[in-house]
RNA sequence: GCACCCGUAGCUCAGCUGGAUAGAGCGUUGGCUUGCGGAGCCAAAGGUCAUAGGUUCAAAUCCUGUCGGGUGUACCA
């Protein structure tokens, strides 16, 4: 069912079509703050096909229009400047509370089969804020399937095997000494620690030709398995990771997957499709098997390296093998780092010619990196982030910003869930610890404090559902503004921008906060109307935080 | 070298499917006691939208060149 403003919107749009007599129907904009109209509707591209000017068509335009959800038109300029009837704001005021939850949902997915990876770190690795920011944007992209009415399967693939174990187990194996009991002596609090040191060591020996030899021999260890002593110290301490895992996407506010992928696998399946297309699709090179892209404007890579070891190209062509077999999909979404950007698209390339069925279902989306002042983070080299380090931070920020306050975890994950999706996907993000700490002005706690206000009001007032059925004055803009909401999830759907959504939020809540300063609610004559208007502004703004993954608590 | 991405206020970013005087937050300066939660509100200062051309009634937005930065480019993921 369309939203009662969407609905009146596009009729002004057509009854404004046929007062001018054109061939196509105008577009209707928000109009900018300082002209004190809700909506402009620009006339310049009409000149052309009327022969008049821009100024004309919109003077002619404003006294011949007449539609039930206008107050007033007014020419000014080339524009069209509409202010809405306060009676259809009052009407979809109601609509937006009494939808609720279901407010803002759109059908531009329904029937589609949508399987996206989120949560995607590798096992034996510590977890740095880009893992945390690429989960988080995948999470908030599968939220935004779901708010399309997709059907959305939340997977995740995570490399158990190749050289980064190799890596990881050569240092582990070293620590242990051959005795199980001095890793289980590990409590759990310092076990991502510990991984992640190991992981760091590991990787310094490979430098060391002598170590690499073994390290490789390790690597490949961790796809047979063969040895009694390696494989449980590997279960063990993959196991560690995924008990990590989970802790951490419960911090973050991201939903667990329904589907955990292995490398492991994806590698047999991988090397299957591509052994069977050997002389066809792929090539035999410096005794690798290779995928010659430069044929497509792309650039060749490896897929089966010249030890016979699968790589994640391969690898990656098992996976997608797999989750069509298992959910055929209709789309499929893969948000990696900007960096992959050009491997995904051989690798699509190499899947579209050796597996037909599922060209063109795949996506990538690429995130910016996560930087910080100090340079590039990489894991490799333990120059990162970490995760646990952030939260404290939060925490201790939240701490000293009110030392009474409640849910302050709920303000965490609000802090650092607004702090990453605010800004366009795609775009670097500069990690500054303080700014992502900040509490105030454009953030996810403002919002949260926000909400609390508005329910905190709410709850001082008797009638559960508060009935408006006018709206006047201040309550205009307010109303005006967060009936926007579906329009706006109708644009962070279509485009998968999250971005397009916490601008939004943002600026309803600065609207509310206005009206909230100059209008007295409790009390007030006008107590019932504005008290509707204050529940569809909690619904909005509920419905659009945890559309972000953000929690709107009741109090802070 | 080649390909792709980026350059907007001191800093971090919106705006980019062309439309009105380019907007936020942080930071800076100055206000708001006694009213529903001040994590708030009001106001000021701050811009040649990297740069040079082009297209257009109209360009931060589209096209081209230049400069500056990033990423990728055969056995890491």
């Amino acid at each position: 069912m369309p939203y009662i403003l969407d609905t009146a919107l596009s009729d002004i749009a057509s009854t404004a079509q046929s007062v001018l007599g054109v061939s196509q129907s105008p577009s209707i904009e928000i109009a900018r703050a300082e002209f004190a109209a809700d909506y402009a509707l620009p006339c310049f591209v009409f000149a052309k096909e009327l022969k008049k000017s821009p100024q004309d068509i919109a003077q002619a335009l404003a006294s011949q229009l007449r539609h039930d959800a206008i107050a007033k038109a007014e020419a000014v300029g080339g524009f069209v400047n509409i202010t809405l009837a306060n009676s259809l704001l009052a009407q979809a005021t109601a609509e937006a509370y009494s939808r609720s939850q279901s407010y803002g949902t759109q059908e531009i997915f329904r029937g589609k089969k949508q399987v996206i990876e989120t949560n995607n770190p590798n096992a034996f690795k510590d977890m740095h804020i880009g893992h945390a920011y690429n989960s988080i944007v995948a999470d908030t992209i599968a939220n935004l399937l779901e708010l399309g009415s997709g059907e959305v399967h939340r997977v995740s693939y995570h490399g158990d095997v190749g050289l980064h174990v190799g890596r990881s187990m050569w240092a582990i194996l070293k620590y242990a000494q051959g005795d199980i009991q001095k890793l289980k002596e590990i409590v759990p609090a310092e076990r991502p620690a510990f991984l992640s040191r190991m992981y760091v060591e590991g990787t310094g020996a490979y430098e060391d030709p002598l170590e690499k030899q073994q390290i490789d021999l390790l690597a490949k260890q961790s796809f047979t398995l063969d040895d009694p002593f390696y494989k449980e110290v590997y279960e063990l301490c993959k196991q560690w990771s995924f008990d990590y895992l989970d802790e951490i996407i419960a911090t973050i506010g991201s939903k667990h997957v329904e589907r955990r992928y292995f490398e492991r696998e994806a590698d047999e399946l991988g090397r299957k499709i591509v052994e069977a297309n050997i002389g066809t699709v792929f090539k035999e090179s410096e005794g690798a098997v290779i995928f010659e892209g430069e044929k497509y404007d792309l650039h060749t890579r490896v897929f089966l390296n010249s030890r016979g070891n699968t790589l994640y190209e391969a690898r990656d062509l098992g996976l997608m093998q797999l989750k069509h077999t298992e959910f055929h999909p209709d789309m499929s979404y893969i948000v990696t780092a900007e960096e992959q950007k050009e491997y995904f698209k051989v690798v699509f390339k190499a899947a579209e010619l050796v597996l037909s069925e599922l060209a063109g279902k795949t996506t990538n989306i690429p995130t910016g990196m996560v930087k910080l002042s100090t340079g590039k983070m990489s894991s490799r080299t333990g120059k990162v982030l970490n995760i646990e380090w952030l939260f404290r931070a939060l925490h201790e920020a939240v701490l000293a910003r009110s030392p009474d306050a409640k849910n302050i975890e709920d303000t965490v994950t609000g802090a650092l869930r607004y702090a990453m999706l605010k800004v366009r996907i795609g775009s670097d993000i500069i990690f500054d610890i303080n700014e992502a700490v900040s509490l105030e002005g454009n953030s996810g706690p403002y919002l949260q404090y926000a909400y609390a206000r508005a329910r905190s009001i709410l709850a001082k007032l008797d009638a559960a559902v508060p009935v408006g059925d006018s709206i006047e004055g201040d309550e205009h803009q307010l109303a005006v503004r967060l009936l926007q909401y579906p329009a706006v999830t109708a644009k962070a759907v279509e485009e998968l921008t999250p971005h397009v959504l916490t601008a939004y939020l943002y600026e309803l809540t600065q609207q509310f906060n206005r009206f909230y300063e100059h209008n007295r609610i409790v009390g007030h004559a006008r107590e019932a109307e504005r008290a509707a208007l204050v529940q569809a502004y909690s619904v909005v703004l509920k419905n659009g935080l945890t559309v972000l993954g953000i929690p709107a608590p009741e109090r802070m």
